[in-house]
RNA sequence: GCCCGGGUGGUGAAAUGGUAGACACGAGGGACUUAAAAUCCCUUGGUCCGUAAGGGCUGUGCGGGUUCAAGUCCCGCCCCGGGCACCA
């Protein structure tokens, strides 16, 4: 009877499906085991050879476990939501929903195929309301919390606030939070907390939110028209589709994984996973520790243009400023207030002709609300402000044009703080001011009001947008990794974003550091990172002073410096940091030797096991020492602190789009509250279409009725990664209504035992993974805080693609008129495809087609052809260049690389032919690359499967190599695997005749392969090593065959062996064996070491390592014995030539080696 | 530049410091067959000697070292893949 794997398989399939075989109860009275693979998204192209591999290795061990007593929780879903789906919507309209479930459904057909032991009934799908229900349950546990850095744990808000209301907020507080917040928030007291209006808590509470709102510099991706994550941009393009990516300021709801920094790397310790994802993690949390450093700014400020600057027109002006400057402190950045306000000043008395003019038309009661000017919101004087309605009007010269993006800029930050700003020209003003002032009144009265009464104190209150950090000088901090270096600092150099260049920079210097900021800021990553070598900057004109020695060190920007880390300046140490070096030398800055035996003229010193030599109180320490001391004497002086820093960044939590979980949050006076849980799932709704509005908003700003009792919701959507951060645990429990899992199902199941995945992962999800996770048992859902003990990465199964060599053909014709070019054109469109080997491609550079005489025998043919349907055509044929393109695998003999060329034919079509230029077959070269549809190397397992069976490809799959290990997929292996499992089935059916297995006891040999093979088998998947253990089946049947072994006894345990890596072929054998129930269900068969007992040891016997002969002796034989019988041996007499041996090494049950 | 992997026949690969190349593909030869498919048997790292049986030398990226013995351990390089990166 022959092997029909199509079938057997097909029955199978039915049967598991019918028995329930696979389905998995929570049964607390068995050891459990979770084995999970990485959450796939059901693309439109389908899987591919390469993409069951982790999941065939994650069954083995599933279908293994099982046998050995274990409930296995094996379950499979879909990350429905993304990017793809949703870009399939915009060109063709089709609903994101419909293409995923066709997606699904095909992928679904595609798993199955290849007899997965997945438990279907807990499938779960990331778009399905009643999954996204608690991913948004989830978020609003994040909102609900803040973390507590003395306690190392996430907690509720509200315990926050309780705190706040005892003791307020200290600035000291700050530095137990990460994040890039945090540092604008100033300090305020318990009763200061209690006299906060509403609107003002909530927007401290956005500072210690884990899910929060904030505006923030984001990755923004505008050919995707969204907001990306770090690890979703790659070399400054989006990882998906490859489009640019810029940096931009813009409100943002995020994560602040930061808080986790610590905790995120320290658990990597306790984790088995592989090296190499664990370091990836590292690097991407990035911890170094240092210290803070403060360096006081001195410099006669003037932040913003002075009034010759500006063009002042001076104009008498009668408003007293007593009492307004006090009042800017309301709504000015504190940090830089006192500069500001003698710069308002200035400003005030001398302005501009037409803001003179403005001011005359609007001022006192002239509009409904009263009109400030030259007043101060945070950083920026503006010119007039309604604080009531909070509308900024300014009146710009023609420096606006000189900086339009400081300006744009501006206005982002006046509208974080709740400021609209309208403008208008010199001219405008000066032209028709009636005009100007009613459009201000428009204005005024479209803007709702933001003081309950007119009440002065009331509205300042409202206005400002959070408590001050209080008056303090302004210092420039930095974080170095050296302070032991501190007295080799001779400047300091601030990142290009960094706020205090425009507030420290003297008007002298303004516009050429104003020039230069520009210029960097607009540099885009991709040039700042290929022009690394380059070094830039300008000097500010300010200078800061020495923390130790008091002396003046000057202040430079530089775009060296990064605004994105630490905080976003550095103290140069040009003698021990290459990087200051190379500037300093590029600007002729002084540099000081900071270690002994340096040589400062070539290059900085950076080494750790030094000896300082600067001048001051650390020379002669030892750098670890030195670091030590330098950080005491700061703290000491209230210069600066111990600090470690992170590399991590928050999480971008918000997408500007469609297809994705909406966020459960609305919104009151502009402020974020979170829809209450009984509203959830907070459903996608319908749009028109999946684009942005014309005013740029998300998609769902396009629904109707998009808000929450006449509050408007959030419209941007979660990112991918939210839904898998957690999808593990709603396979425990994927049916509950009333909790994302039961505490029950996440007490028995617990951790993934087992996690196969791919390592593309490892900064993105893996990271997300086990923040939520930590989150989650803060909080006490959950009683672990790693979600999978064990994760294997499988590689890359790559593809082979095939290149073919093609030549251009096209007309040379004279100067004609446009009719006859265009009929020209027409001509060439039907020109064959002209195919030449790769010899001609090469040759190119040396040789032209021309000159190869078939080609140009070719080209004349062309010629005469067309003159013969034409006398009168015009132009000669001619060639043009050569080109390398990819052509389907499928039209490629894998083993020759001959192209089959009847069948390119039948692929390009009837519009072309196809001619080929060769002397012999024409044969296309091969390349290893990633598999995938447009480089033409895909290979479906469906194919494979109905060709050699799904048994066949799953042990292909594993036979191939090391699961860790990339390599490329050769089709024609296969069949080596195949004719396995046609011999194993011929053990059990004679050659070919019907089913015969006999109950004779087993003799010794057939019980050692037995037995080897099952200690090799079980010991293989304990160690995952799935190729090796291919292999020993292999053997085995090979010797059972050549002994023409047919016993039960023999048989029947290798058929359990065999049935987690062929499942369907073990199923058929088993019940032809007799029994009724699925082999899945059958006890795993022991090895048993005494069949593995020998006799006698065949022992190679060397001369000097090198294996000359081998001589059989007893087991049971002692060293000395072994020795002297070896050494009596005629042959090993004739080796040794009458000589002596130096020594003799006798390893028993190894090997002998006789040294001369 | 730093940090992880890895480098073994024509190919995928195997090898607790102990016979390098298991297992499989491919290739070559043979058997069966009218033929093909399927199946089975033999050979297959390189090289040299021998008519043959058989034997010698050499060989795991390169150069050193430790050891009776090194693909495996140590030192120094080279190359490939991946991660991070003007990260202070």
């Amino acid at each position: 009877m022959a092997y029909e794997h199509n079938e057997i398989e097909k029955k199978w399939r039915a049967e598991w499906a019918k028995r329930g075989t696979y389905r998995v109860e929570n049964d607390a009275s068995r050891p459990k085991y979770y084995v999970l693979d990485m959450f796939p998204y059901p693309s439109g192209a389908g899987l591919h050879v390469g993409h069951p591999l982790g999941y065939i290795a994650s069954d083995i061990v599933a279908r293994y476990k099982r046998h050995s007593g274990f409930n296995v929780l094996h379950p499979m879903g879909y990350d429905s939501f993304g990017l793809p789906a949703e870009q399939y919507a915009i060109q063709t309209g089709q609903h994101p929903a419909k293409t995923t479930e066709v997606n699904v459904a095909r992928y679904r057909e595609q798993l199955d195929n290849i007899g997965f032991s997945f438990d279907w009934s807990r499938e779960v799908r990331t778009s399905d309301p009643s999954f996204y229900k608690w991913t948004q349950w989830i978020f609003l546990q994040l909102f609900d919390s803040w973390y507590d850095h003395e306690a190392q744990k996430a907690k509720p808000i509200h315990t926050l606030v309780v705190r706040f209301g005892h003791q307020g907020w200290h600035h000291a507080d700050a530095c137990a939070l990460t994040g890039d917040v945090e540092e604008e928030l100033g300090a305020f007291s318990a009763d200061e907390w209690k006299a906060y209006d509403e609107r003002t808590k909530q927007r401290i509470l956005q500072h210690f939110r884990l899910a929060y709102l904030s505006e923030a510099w984001v990755n923004w991706c505008p050919a995707l028209g969204t907001v990306l994550a770090n690890d979703e941009v790659k070399d400054g393009v989006s990882e998906r589709g490859g489009h640019p990516v810029e940096r931009k300021r813009m409100p943002q709801w995020s994560m602040r994984i930061t808080a986790y920094a610590q905790r995120l790397l320290s658990g990597l310790d306790t984790l088995d996973w592989s090296e190499s994802i664990k370091e990836a993690q590292r690097n991407w949390i990035g911890r170094s520790e240092g210290a803070l450093v403060r360096f006081k700014v001195k410099s006669n400020l003037t932040p913003n243009p002075s009034p010759e600057e500006r063009g002042t027109a001076h104009f008498d002006q009668d408003e007293s400023d007593s009492g307004a400057i006090s009042r800017f402190r309301e709504t000015a950045n504190p940090f830089i207030w006192s500069k500001l306000v003698a710069h308002a000043k200035e400003m005030r008395h001398n302005p501009t002709e037409a803001e003179n003019k403005l001011w005359q038309a609007i001022r006192g009661n002239a509009t409904s609300g009263r009109i400030r000017r030259q007043h101060i919101i945070d950083k920026y004087i503006v010119d007039f402000v309604s604080l009531r309605k909070q509308l900024v009007i300014e009146v710009d010269g023609d420096i606006h044009d000189l900086q339009i993006e400081e300006d744009a800029l501006r206005t982002l930050a006046l509208g974080e703080k709740g400021f609209k700003v309208i403008r208008f020209r010199n001219e405008e003003v000066l032209s028709d001011v009636s005009e100007v002032k009613r459009r201000i009144q428009a204005e005024l009265d479209s803007r709702p009001d933001f003081s309950a009464s007119a009440d002065d104190k009331t509205e300042e209150e409202y206005s400002s947008p959070l408590p001050g950090r209080g008056v303090g000088g302004e210092a420039i901090e930095v974080f170095t990794t050296r302070p032991d270096t501190l007295f080799g600092v001779t400047f300091v150099t601030l990142a290009p974003e960094h706020e205090l260049v425009e507030v420290i920079t003297p008007a002298n210097r303004r516009d050429e550091v104003m020039a230069y900021v520009t210029m960097a800021k607009n540099r885009s990553e991709r040039e700042r990172m290929t022009e690394v070598k380059r070094v830039s900057g300008v000097f500010t004109g300010a200078t800061c002073i020495h923390p130790f020695t008091g002396q003046e060190v000057p202040v430079w920007v530089g775009d060296y410096v990064l605004g994105g880390y630490g905080t976003g300046a550095v103290m140069a140490v040009p003698g021990g940091d290459q990087r200051d070096w190379n500037f300093a030398t590029h600007f002729n800055l002084p540099i000081i030797a900071v270690t002994e035996g340096a040589d400062i003229s070539k290059e900085a010193d950076e080494r750790k096991d030094a000896t300082i030599c600067s001048e001051g109180f650390l020379k002669g320490l030892k750098v670890p020492d030195a670091i030590k001391r330098a950080i005491d004497e700061l703290e000491k002086r209230g210069a600066g602190e111990r600090r470690i820093n992170f590399r991590l960044r928050d999480a971008a939590f918000g997408r500007q789009r469609y297809w994705g979980e909406p966020i459960p949050i609305y919104y009151k006076d502009d402020v974020p509250y979170a829809l209450p849980e009984s509203e959830l799932p907070l459903k996608l709704p319908e749009v028109d279409k999946f684009l942005p509005t014309e005013d740029g908003e998300p998609p769902l700003a396009r629904a109707a009725n998009w808000n929450y009792q006449g509050h408007p919701l959030e419209t941007t959507t979660m990112p991918g990664w939210a839904g898998s951060s957690w999808y593990f645990l709603r396979y425990m429990d994927p049916k509950n209504e009333g909790r994302f899992a039961s505490p029950e199902a996440i007490n028995y199941w617990q951790q993934v035992d087992l996690y196969v995945g791919g390592s593309e992962h490892a900064t993105g999800h893996l990271l997300y993974f086990r923040f939520w996770t930590k989150f989650l048992h803060d909080r006490g859902w959950i009683n672990f805080d790693e979600p999978a003990k064990k994760l294997v990465n499988q590689g890359m199964i790559q593809g082979v693609s095939r290149f073919i060599f093609f030549m251009g053909v096209a007309i040379n014709y004279p100067d004609v008129d446009n009719n006859t070019v265009v009929k020209l054109q027409e001509e060439m469109r039907r020109f064959p495809v002209v195919l030449v080997p790769e010899s001609l491609y090469t040759q190119a550079s040396r040789l032209k087609p021309t000159d190869v005489p078939m080609v140009r025998s070719f080209l004349n043919q062309m010629q005469q052809l067309r003159l013969e349907r034409d006398p009168n055509a015009v132009g000669v044929i001619t060639s043009q260049t050569l080109a390398k393109t990819h052509v389907d695998v499928s039209f490629v003999n894998p083993v020759t690389g001959e192209l089959d060329i009847s069948t390119y034919k039948k692929f390009v079509g009837n519009t072309q032919d196809v001619v080929v230029l060769s002397d012999g077959p024409l044969i296309c070269p091969s390349e290893v690359e990633k598999m995938s549809k447009s480089k033409l190397n895909v290979v479906n397992p469906d194919d494979i499967i109905s060709k050699y069976g799904a048994d066949t490809l799953r042990l292909y799959e594993m036979f191939l190599g090391p699961l860790e290990q990339s390599k490329p997929w050769d089709t024609n292996g296969i069949e080596g695997t195949f004719r396995f499992l046609r011999k194993f089935w011929n053990l059990f059916h004679g050659h070919g005749d019907a089913f015969g297995v006999t109950d004779d006891a087993p003799t010794k040999p057939e019980l050692k392969i037995l037995h080897a093979t099952l200690k090799k088998i079980t010991e293989d998947i304990e160690k995952m090593s799935f190729n090796t253990s291919v292999a020993q089946f292999m053997i085995a049947a090979n010797e059972l065959g050549a002994l023409k072994c047919n016993k039960r006894a023999v048989l029947e345990p290798l058929v359990i062996a065999l049935a987690p890596f062929a499942p369907h072929i073990a199923e058929e054998l088993w019940e032809k064996l007799g029994h009724t129930d699925s082999v899945t269900g059958a006890k795993w068969p022991q090895w048993d070491a005494q069949h593995l007992v020998e006799d006698s040891f065949s022992y190679p016997i060397s001369f000097n390592g090198k294996t000359r002969l081998q001589l059989e002796f007893p087991i049971g034989l002692s060293k000395e014995e072994v020795e002297a019988q070896v050494l009596a041996n005629p042959e090993v007499q004739a080796k040794l030539g009458g000589q002596p041996p130096k020594k003799v090494i006798v390893v028993p049950k190894r090997i002998v080696n006789i040294v001369v």
